[in-house]
Formats: C-alpha cells, sequence, structure tokens
DNA sequence: TAGATTTGCTTAACGGTGTTAGATTATTTA
DNA sequence: TAAATAATCTAACACCGTTAAGCAAATCTA
C-alpha cells in the first residue's frame, strides 16, 4: 500500500512539470506565448488537466514568482557570506541582484513587471521580502550617523533598488545595447551611493 | 464641394476618438481590459471600422506612445525654460519627467512597458529621443572636467535615467506607498548625482 | 433622373485564448 | 467480478484580434 506515497510523488512531479513547461515556453517564445493549451501540449496533457493543480493561470505566474524570490534571497545570501565588510558585501549583493535578473530574465521580468502583463495580485508575498531584509541589514551597518531619522535606512535602501532596478528595466525592455557599460554605471552608482550614505 | 473637407475632418475626429476611447478604458480598467470590440463599443461602431484608421490593435498603441513621448518633451523642455542655471533647470527636468510618469501613468506604461504586455516594436521612434536630446545637452553642460571620455555624458544620462526610471516603476508596480519618502528620495539622488558628476 | 459605382458600416466567420461541465476511461476497492 | 473512485478527455462558453463578404445608403456618371 506504498502506492499512496508513489502517486503522491508523481502528482508532484506533474505539478513541478507544468512550472518547467511554463518556463520553459516562456523562454523560447516570450511571456506573450504562454498558454494553457501549450503548457498541456507540453506535458503531453489537455488543458483541463492544470486546473487540478493550479487554480488558474495566474496561479502558474504566482507560483514562478515565489519560486524567483527564493532564488534571488539564496544568491544575495550567497553573496553576503563572501564578503566581509558590509562595504564589500553590500557591492557583492546588488551585483548579485543584477546578475540574477539576466540569468533569469523570464523570472525577474515575471517578479517585478517589466514589460509584461499580468500580476495586479502580486500582494503579500513572504518570499519577496527575503531579499529585502538581506539587503537591509548591511545598508544600516554602514550608516555610521548618531541618530539616522527613522526612514533614514529605508531612503537609502530605495535609493539603491531603484537604480539598479532601473538600469535592469531599462537594458531588459530596450534589449541592452552596451552591457559593458552597464557593468560601469552599475559599480560606478554602487559606489557613490556607499560613499556617500551618511549625507 | 468643401464636402470633402468635412468627411476629412470627420474621420479625424474618429481616429482621434478611437484614441481617446482606448486611453479612457485603460484608465477605468488598465491595460488588460483593452479590447478592439470594447474601443468599438466606445465610439458607437463595431470592431472592423478600427482597421480603417489604424492597421491593427498595436498601432493604436503606438500611436498613444507617440502622444506620450510628445507630451513628455513638451513638459521637459517647459521646465528647462523656466530655470537658468543647468543644476536647476536638471533638477526641474527630471522632476518634470516624474511628474508626467504619474500625470499620465497609463502612457509612461505604455513607453517605458512597466507591467504591461505588448510592444517589441518600438524600434525607431523618433520622437523618442526629443526628450533624451534635452537631457543629454544639459548634462554635457555641468561637466567640467577637460576631456571627458567619450561615453562619460552617456553614462551620467544613464545614471539619472536608471534611479527615476527605477523609482517610478517600483512605485507603479508596488502601487507607490509612501509618496513623500519618494519625492525626498528623488530629489537627493538628483542633488547626489549632479554634485558628483565629475567624478 | 436612372443606373453604376463608390463609401460606410455590419454580420459572420476563423483560429486563438482562459476556463468549466459532463462524459469517458482507467484504476482501485470490496 | 462488480461497484466506486480517480484520472483524463471532449465539448462547450465567452471572450480575443482579425479578415472576408455583403448590404445599404450616398455619390457620381450618363
Amino acid at each position: 500500500m506504498g502506492s499512496k506515497e508513489r502517486i503522491q510523488r508523481l502528482k508532484e512531479d506533474t505539478r513541478a512539470n507544468i512550472l518547467d513547461a511554463a518556463l520553459q515556453i516562456v523562454k523560447e517564445e516570450g511571456w506573450q506565448a504562454l498558454s494553457m493549451r501549450k503548457i498541456a501540449d507540453k506535458i503531453e496533457y489537455t488543458a483541463p488537466i492544470i486546473y487540478e493543480y493550479f487554480l488558474n493561470k495566474e496561479g502558474i505566474l504566482l507560483e514562478l514568482t515565489r519560486q524567483g524570490y527564493i532564488i534571488l534571497a539564496k544568491d544575495i545570501r550567497a553573496a553576503r557570506d563572501e564578503n566581509k565588510t558590509p562595504e564589500s558585501q553590500l557591492e557583492a549583493m546588488w551585483i548579485a541582484y543584477w546578475d540574477f535578473a539576466f540569468q533569469h530574465k523570464e523570472l525577474y521580468q515575471l517578479m517585478y513587471g517589466v514589460d509584461m502583463n499580468c500580476c495586479e495580485l502580486k500582494k503579500s508575498m513572504p518570499e519577496a521580502e527575503l531579499s529585502d531584509d538581506l539587503m537591509y541589514d548591511v545598508i544600516a551597518k554602514l550608516i555610521t550617523i548618531e541618530k539616522p531619522a527613522e526612514d533614514f535606512v529605508c531612503r537609502k535602501y530605495y535609493t539603491f533598488w531603484s537604480i539598479i532596478h532601473g538600469l535592469i528595466s531599462i537594458n531588459l525592455v530596450n534589449k541592452g545595447r552596451d552591457a559593458e557599460m552597464n557593468q560601469r554605471i552599475l559599480k560606478d552608482a554602487i559606489r557613490g551611493i556607499i560613499k556617500y550614505i551618511n549625507d
């Protein structure tokens, strides 16, 4: 009677296959081409069975978003743990963020709504805050002034996030022209903000 | 026989009505809800008529994008002309950019692919470069070092653009939480970059 | 003015989408 | 083996962008 577990495992496999198929289609043809019937084709089923694993199409996207945040947090944490000083940690962490965006371009688009459809329903996802906290902590360490205003750290964090997300968005939408220049802008900006973080 | 002109004017009206209807639907229900049949309903015609005025749905979006760039350039130019020093010009121009993004939220989403579907075909649109040039000129004035590297101005421009576009994107996607804080981040960032523009 | 032609607009359709209900087939249980 | 249950599919609905065909009114031509 161990078949219960076997079947359970098979179901989990199918669920994973759906997500894999979806991501594969997006990688091959873009978000616009993703359809329930195409996913079904790829996993050799018909469309309605997907609804036994996910509430609807949005549910698939939501799960992919979740996976994205988990990978991102893992990468950022690794970058932090490989460096010692807060300065080098912060730089490495933002570069990890940057690398994630291009290594998992499709996930990044989904997570941050760059040239995408969908979403709206990205409300309370705890996984989305994983990497937020990591960044926040390191930034706080760099602030040496006596009594920072309440939203001071928050503002610095948003400044970092904005410039890097902005650069990424511009590159993803405009199909990134000069990769080398962008790397320079990125590093210059990071160092600039770190340098004057107490202003 | 002045009826030729009258008819011509009516046709131009209908074309404008289509664009207005489209934008109105988007403002009321979001980009996802925009459909040819809904536009037709709003202008009290049936869908196929629209194809006498635009090649396809993309054509409507493209024209709205064009209009967006024209408004943006006008706003930025006005901001520049209301200020004297390059420093205050630049700040006012970026704030004008910022204001445009929130005053014409839907157009900005369309122009820069923030949480949108479509596009790809944003290739050569001359109107898109109108405001680019304005910014570029003023930034160049602020650079005082002797022989700036060839891509120096370009890099500074991208730095500005990135942080502001990043902030806007984050606010549009995350439904902007603290408007006041964002204004502060924006101004701080602009002044920070101006301050160290020759680094 | 009568007929021919052009114009403006609609209906109907095609192939696609997300999604649901019902029927069908396969598997498990008694 | 028979009944019950699970797994899967077919068919359909309402929508989408888009195109082709047809109708009816206005216009032009004789």
